[in-house]
Formats: structure tokens, C-alpha cells, sequence
DNA sequence: ATAAAGGTTATAGCGACTATAAGGTCAAGC
DNA sequence: GCTTGACCTTATAGTCGCTATAACCTTTAT
């Protein structure tokens, strides 16, 4: 079985090459993000550059946060080499407007908590200003967490 | 069943008084986090204004992003009203820390995904440079995500 | 008396993995 | 040839903080 002969990969071997975990690539796998080119007589997942191109763009787009719902599309979108990007750009446009919501839902967060450390004074439980504050009431929902 | 004369609530009412779901309530209390103060006879849930206060601290701390099991000990803390409050500071504090790093790894996702939203020229995806960008390989995980 | 609005439990699902168990395969050293 | 260990396979359950569903019981209002 010619599994070296370059540009083929075992699970493990195209972990290696990813930087993913030989079982988020099965996970993958099973999910049909990432079906593998092959099989051995044995069974082995065989994978080819395409494959691993293919998961170094679900990687890095799970890293920009994209679900993998998302990237579902966003891989169908790709294969569409001669539709116009609109489309791309507009997840990449919603997955901005995420990001900031949740940014500004975690800089309020921020400030919340370095309040509470500020009063802080360094006595007796009975007497925390950080506890007397938790169990105030209000404070509206974040829009996302 | 006196459940209305005042300080007494069903989920529901005590719900109603929190902002909170009735279901929540019934996962805190399978949880242990809050448990009900009895039963009627039929075995309805009733709580009184101790259990309002302590829903009020979980749900603040919550907003605050502290996970469940934090909360317990949280909780645990503000029982002992004698011991020092250096404990629960020191829990904000790890709490700050871990918004603070969450904030940064958010503020390097925007800042990538404006470049890639910029760098869209409105033409094919053949030509698109978001699809080539997301198909680099680099990228470092975020400390957390 | 009945129906709606509440309550009860147990169980399964979400997303994106991660962990475990129980087994099959392959390359290397003896 | 035989064993060891590293690799592969599958199926199943666990993580977190809920949320949803089903099947049933109780209280309240008309």
C-alpha cells in the first residue's frame, strides 16, 4: 500500500499536516464537511491534498468563529468558481456583526467585573461589597454570550 | 395552600419575580445550586424570598459570564460570613482575566475579518481573495474561543 | 363540570468537540 | 513467526447551560 508515496495522508498523518486532531477529522468526517477520498483494503481513511486543503479551510474558518454550518456554505460557495462572491462577503459581513455584538457585550463584562474588584476592601465576607453586588437585581440580558 | 399569601412562590411565580424560565429554575434545583425551601402536599415547589435572592445572585453572576460551577462556589463563599472576601476578589479577578483574553482573541478576529471583508472586489469566486485568504494555513488558535 | 393554565417527572437535543471502550491493522525488532 | 506498540476502525457517552418534548397530575377560572 503506497500510503507514503507523497501527497497521501492517513487520518493521523493529515493531523500532523493540519495541526487538527486525528478525531475532529473522523468527526468531520461523519458531519460530510469532510468526506475522505478513500479507503484502504483495510478500512484506513486515505486523504489527498485536496482533502487537507479542504480542512485547512474549515480550520481556518472555525477560527474566525465561523459555525460549521456556515462553512458548509461557505465551502459550497468556493465550488461555485464562476457565481459572484456577494454571497461570501455577505457571511463575512454577518460574522463581523457577531463578532463586534459580542465585543461590546464582553467590554461591558469588563467593566462590570473591574467594579466589583475595585470595591473590594479587603475584609470579612459579612461585609463584601462584591457579594452585596451580585445579588442586586437588574441588569439586562447580554445580546449574546 | 397559602401559597399567595405573600412571600411564597411557585416556579412560576418566582420566575415571574426573576426573569427567569420556570425550566431553568427546575435545572438549578436538579443541580442543587437552588434547591426549593418544600413541597405542597401535591408536591409543587415553593420557595420563599431566601431562594429569590440566592436566583438573583446566580442569574447576576451568570451575566457576569461566571460558569455554574463558579457560581457554587461563589455561593458557598457568601455563606461564610466570616471568613475573608480575598476568595471571592480573587474569583472576579480570574474572571476579568478570562474576559480580558476572550476580548483580545475577539478584537484579532475583527480586525481579520475586516481585512478579508475589504479585500472583496465584488467579482467571481474564482477570483475571490476571501476564499484564498481562508485557504492559508497559519493562524494560531485563540487562547480561547 | 370542564377546560385552561399551571405544576410534576424523565428524556433527548443543541454545537463542536472530547473521551472511552473494544477491537482490527501494520511496521519493526527479536 | 511472533510479539509489541503505534496506528487505525466503530459506537457510545460526556461536556456546558440550557431548551424542548412527552406524558401525566393539580389548581384555578368559568
Amino acid at each position: 500500500m503506497n500510503i507514503n508515496r507523497q501527497k497521501h495522508f492517513t487520518v493521523g498523518r493529515l493531523a500532523k499536516a493540519t495541526g487538527t486532531k486525528a478525531v475532529t477529522i473522523r468527526y468531520y468526517d461523519r458531519l460530510g464537511l469532510l468526506p475522505s477520498a478513500g479507503r484502504t483494503e483495510s478500512g484506513y481513511r486515505l486523504y489527498t491534498t485536496t482533502e487537507r486543503d479542504r480542512l485547512l479551510f474549515i480550520r481556518r474558518s472555525r477560527a474566525l468563529g465561523f459555525s460549521l454550518d456556515d462553512i458548509r456554505e461557505l465551502l459550497d460557495l468556493a465550488d461555485q468558481k464562476a457565481s459572484s462572491c456577494a454571497a461570501v462577503d455577505a457571511k463575512v459581513e454577518e460574522q463581523l456583526v457577531r463578532v463586534r455584538t459580542r465585543l461590546r457585550d464582553l467590554q461591558a463584562l469588563e467593566t462590570e467585573l473591574e467594579h466589583l474588584s475595585d470595591c473590594c476592601e479587603g475584609g470579612v465576607i459579612d461585609e463584601c461589597r462584591i457579594i452585596e453586588s451580585l445579588s442586586l437585581r437588574e441588569s439586562s440580558e447580554p445580546s449574546s454570550l
